[in-house]
DNA sequence: TATGTATGAATGAATG
DNA sequence: CATTCATTCATACATA
């Protein structure tokens, strides 16, 4: 294949960085997402580039791509994305039994690690991509598709709720 | 035990949200990964990982994702340049302008044009009240326009074999 | 306890 | 569109 990345020469011309969707960008996507169309075709692709554009720096391609990944990895749902576990003894479930069937959407709510100001990093893909839901709620049209939630992994015994897929993308 | 909701006291209860293989896993999963099957099919996740059930909680995606990341770093370990070679032990980020970052606090852009504190409007009292110093800081340097392209980032930095054009496999 | 390292997971981009 | 690759982020764990 070709290598995209370091040139021959071995020494970086220029630090290269992929594109990072923007809180905001990331709403609109979202949104536009739920609608239910596919993959936009190429006009709407511009419209919406040109859209995001004005929220950060965004090429079609991006978009582009973001739908691809977005459509392709919406099957696997949340799939257990992990587990927890340390020794093959006995597990011991060390959280409560009150929590337990949370929403996934109280998940980013009121979930969220640690919330000491001191440390907390902005940076949680729950918080950013989660945020579209203050928005969704004023939108007639969409309704709250949780079928393409963050994904997070879920504490032991929220996970339940969800129809464990067992496809993380592959064929069998 | 602690109540998991009970976060905003500040400290972490007993969270566990990442997969952790156990040794009898790892063995395992270390012997088929030298066996070469490379990318192993879904079916084969399924297997290993029903038997690697046996040995502690895990799920196909933990598999999976050990199995990417297993040969992606082992691929990886072929560092060094023959002609010159910096030091580097893990200087894992780029030497673009990249601000003094020094805590943990890594953003999630580097580049990216400052969320708005408006479009970040959370109703959560906890997250909201942490936002303020995201309004202060989130635009540190709003893309200084030294290594954005002539219109297209696909490709950020020097590349222009991958000036795809307008085309990106689609019909209009 | 603070810092560094190892590694599971998330995701943009590339390939088939 | 299905899979895979590469890079990055977050955190468990080791060390000083």
């Amino acid at each position: 294949y070709c290598d995209p990345l370091m040139a021959s020469a071995g020494h970086k011309i220029t630090a290269r960085q992929r594109w990072t969707p923007t809180p905001v960008q990331l709403q609109i996507l979202e949104r536009i997402f739920d609608q239910g169309t596919g993959t936009p075709s190429k006009q709407k692709i511009k419209e919406i580039t040109s859209e995001l554009s004005q929220h950060g720096q965004i090429s079609e391609t991006n978009v582009y791509n973001w739908f691809q990944n977005r459509r392709a990895r919406s099957k696997r749902k949340q799939l257990g994305s992990s587990s927890n576990n340390a020794e093959s003894e006995h597990e011991t479930e060390v959280e409560s039994p009150n929590e337990k069937k949370t929403k996934p959407e109280n998940l980013l709510s009121q979930h969220n690690p640690a919330p000491r100001a001191e440390d907390l990093c902005f940076q949680n893909p729950e918080i950013s991509s989660d945020l579209h839901f203050l928005s969704v709620m004023s939108n007639p049209n969409a309704y709250s598709g949780d079928e393409h939630l963050s994904g997070k992994m879920g504490m032991p015994g929220s996970y339940d709720i969800y129809d464990q897929a067992d496809d993380y993308g592959m064929a069998e």
